[in-house]
DNA sequence: GAATATTTCGAACTTCCGTTCAAAATGTTC
DNA sequence: GAACATTTTGAACGGAAGTTCGAAATATTC
């Protein structure tokens, strides 16, 4: 019973059917027989159209990428001149839209934390052309907001702790199989979140900025210390 | 050549052999094979005494964890009496070590952070009981911190923002296949890394705190501000 | 030291998965 | 409509991994 639909439109099917087991199950658990299944073709198809399962996820996570990057700039649509608070609440504000909101179909989240806690060698490339602009970006705000004394690791630690933040958020929300029950966050949910990130990053790099500025001061590095300045 | 070692020694090769091993691959990228390789027995050891690689993997994982109990407390030493800003350095100091600090052989840390981006279900429940203190000692300390008009919903989401900051950076530390040359964390990084997940933790939580003051203040929540009280 | 229990071994078994391949079905061109 | 190109298929291949099993080797007991 072969059908020959058309043209390039298994290949879309395929496509489209990876993409979301791919997002929802990851690429190690995600065999190429449910695609070619989900997709109505028959197990050679995948070879076929994209040579192996592997370029096919290239294939998945560049469309997918592409696409959220339309719709969640990784600046949240807060023009370069505006001052960093607001900056980096585009940032935190784009990020976690991008990992939490899932109308419509936006994988790239669930893409990117898939990628995050199992990395698939064969797209190093692409994942790093991909995320490398998100880290600039913060790196460039956070910078910002440290002012000129902070030393370059000081930058990159609030940039983890800031970043990680969200990351950590988009794991308790989801990249389980999907029809958990307990499923994903809400509106109201979403944007308490960010809130919250904000709140908590812009606190946390004000205490790094006064420690440093503390640390200048008095000349020398201390060495350790558990008192706090609060 | 069969050797016959000795009676329950074969036993304890094989759990060094996997300890050693799945903190370094994880339970799925570690196969039965390399385990009885390393150990030097046959291919049947795992089967003969723990019945199958899950059950090996969980008797892995109780006596790493325990190990790691006892040398890096959760409380990081700091008894409950002490300040709540001494607490949590004793927190992030405990939980940070644990994940860093691989002297001797402390494979917990890298068995956490696989447990993490890839959870085995077989053990689900033992992680859970070996992991819940930390979160409730961290649930209890930042409640201390951002004082009594505190909701829970505040206080869950900065104890994820606090442990977070650790296990990220535990995650750029390694969990790789070892000999990846740029390697594990010195010393005196740790230490600074300890510092600044506690600075940043320390204002974060604060500026969480003004917040919910400032809210209670006005008497009725605010909906969404993207303003900032520097 | 014979009888019994325990440990060890090697090979085979089972299952799963990505890929290959020749043939069949379907378009396309002239 | 014949010749050619493209798409689709089903079955098989090849490899990997966890487990099983009977037999062999080694202790233990009396």
């Amino acid at each position: 019973m072969n059908r020959r639909e058309d043209g390039a439109s298994t290949r879309r099917a395929l496509l489209g059917a990876a993409r979301k087991l791919f997002a929802a199950k990851g690429f190690h658990d995600t065999t190429v027989s449910e695609i070619v299944e989900a997709a109505g073709a028959s197990q050679a198809a995948v070879n076929y159209y994209f040579g192996s399962k592997e370029s096919l996820y290239g294939e998945v996570w560049r469309e997918a990428f592409a696409e959220a990057s339309e719709r969640y700039p990784f600046d949240g649509g807060v023009p370069a001149s505006a001052p960093p608070e607001r900056r980096l609440y585009g940032l935190i504000d784009g990020l976690l839209s991008r990992l939490l909101r899932q109308r419509e179909h936006n994988e790239s989240g669930q893409l990117l934390l898939q990628e995050l806690s199992r990395p698939v060698e064969a797209i190093r490339e692409l994942r790093r052309r991909s995320t490398q602009p998100i880290r600039e970006l913060a790196h460039e705000i956070v910078a910002d907001l440290l002012g000129p004394d902070a030393r370059d690791e000081d930058v990159r630690h609030c940039v983890t702790s800031v970043l990680h933040q969200c990351l950590a958020i988009g794991f308790r929300g989801g990249r389980k199989p999907p029809s958990l029950g307990q499923g994903r966050f809400r509106e109201p949910e979403i944007q308490a979140l960010v809130e919250h990130v904000h709140t908590f990053s812009l606190g946390g790099i004000g205490a790094v900025r006064e420690r440093i500025q503390a640390g200048n001061e008095r000349g020398a590095a201390p060495q350790s210390s558990t008192g706090e300045q609060s």
